[in-house]
Order: structure tokens, then C-alpha cells, then sequence
DNA sequence: TTTCATACCTAGATACTCTAGGTATAGAGC
DNA sequence: GCTCTATACCTAGAGTATCTAGGTATGAAA
């Protein structure tokens, strides 16, 4: 695995605030993961001008999971230490779509307010 | 002054959160208003697909106040209730324009995240 | 055996927004 | 006069996503 580290301009987390719920929904619509890559993917995925807190994403993969959003299971491999595998059921691929829809229509408003 | 209601989509506050203070300054950036004017202006400029809380302008209009990104003078006119306007300072601006490129650059980050 | 990356977790603080109230004025209609 | 509505301001307290600042444990490399 090959992470760049380009970051020109960090992110304000204030600006994606509400959206992490969907970045991790998008990551596990495409397959099951475990926690520690998806924060690490999403590192990646944004070429270093992201990085999702640690505490933010095991505090919103509960919510997804108390939301019965996303279900989750112990793994067998070990890297290190054990992993938490999530996956997404069909509840939460209904909520990626509708706040994706969501987000579309958000930027339209905001391109004539800001 | 007209306002028109269309409102296909109703915009969930989460998705604007961290934006209010950019919308509030834009519109003072093109000339002195009142509160009671900027909910109805950005009423009217989303064509009603979002409505700015009352409570959460106030909030925002009292925190750009006290961050010298605004200063406040009450007007003679009245139509109703006294108005209180605002104008936009110099520091406002500058945070306006770093707002509008964070923004910018927010949208490109999540592009690829959502 | 020490260090580092992996991998998980939590309590409490912070900060923006919302709920749900409140006050006061001016004008229109009866 | 009285009521109703729109205008115009304000606040206390609750809600909630995120961040700070810690913590535990494993396995591999030095």
C-alpha cells in the first residue's frame, strides 16, 4: 500500500462536517473493512489533505451501527492488533444514496449563497 | 419584495453546518443589512430551499461581533421593530475570501471522498 | 528488549445549531 | 378601541458531531 502525502491546502474539518458518515458509507459500499483502513484509505483517497480523526470515525461507526446502518465482526488475521470488520446493509446503501442526493442539492444551494 | 417559494428539496442543516458565518458575510460584503433582512434574503436567494434559523443567525451575527469580523449600528428607520445593521469589516472580508477558497477546496476533496 | 506500526477504545471538552420560548412596534381590519 | 399579523429584536438550554488527550494490546523489526 502506497500512500501519498501531497497536501497542498489541509482541510478545515468544520467544511465536512456531517459528511464523514457518508465517506465511510461510500468505503464499505464497496466492500467490507476494518476501522484502522478506512481511516487510512481515506488518507489516501485524498492524497493527504484529509485525515479523519481517530476518535471520529469509532464515534460515528457506532452511530452507523446503532443505526443498523452498518454490522460488524471480528476478523481472524492479525497485524498487529485485532480487527473489527464493518459492513454495510442494505439500510445503510438507501442512506449513501439519498446523501449523495442530499450533497448534489446542498452545492447547488451553496453556489448561490457563498 | 417578492419571495418565491419553490422548494423541490428541503436542505438538512448538517449539510450546511460550519457555512452560515461564509453566507452571512457575502451578503454584508455587498453593502449593510439588518438581521431580520439576511434570513429573508437568504430565503429568497435559495428560492426556499433553506431557511435560515433565527436563533442560529443571531448566534452567527453575535460571533462575528465578537470576532471584529463585523460591527453593528441601530438604524432610525422602522417598519415594526427597530433594525440593528451590520457592516462588514476589513477582517471580515479577508475571512470571506479564505472561506470562499476553503470552500472551493473542500468541494474538490469531496469529490473523492463521497 | 526496546521501538514502532498496527489496531482497538473512551471520557470529557468544544462549538455550531435548534427548540422554544420571550419583548416591542406599526399597520390593517372590524 | 381592539385584535391580528408582519416586522424586528433577543436568550437559555438542549442536542450533537467532532476533537483533545489520553488508554490497552499485538507483532515485527532493530
Amino acid at each position: 500500500m502506497y500512500i501519498v502525502f501531497m497536501s497542498e491546502t489541509k482541510l478545515s474539518s468544520d467544511l465536512l462536517r456531517g459528511h464523514t458518515d457518508t465517506m465511510v458509507l461510500k468505503l464499505l459500499n464497496e466492500g467490507d473493512k476494518y476501522g484502522y483502513e478506512i481511516s487510512k484509505l481515506i488518507t489516501e483517497k485524498s492524497r493527504g489533505a484529509y485525515q479523519l480523526n481517530e476518535a471520529t470515525m469509532y464515534s460515528c461507526l457506532k452511530r452507523l451501527e446503532r443505526e443498523a446502518c452498518i454490522k460488524s465482526y471480528w476478523g481472524d488475521e492479525t497485524n498487529g492488533g485485532r480487527r473489527k470488520y464493518y459492513s454495510i446493509t442494505r439500510h445503510g446503501q438507501d442512506l449513501y444514496v439519498q446523501n449523495k442526493e442530499n450533497w448534489e442539492n446542498a452545492k447547488t444551494i451553496l453556489s448561490k449563497l457563498l
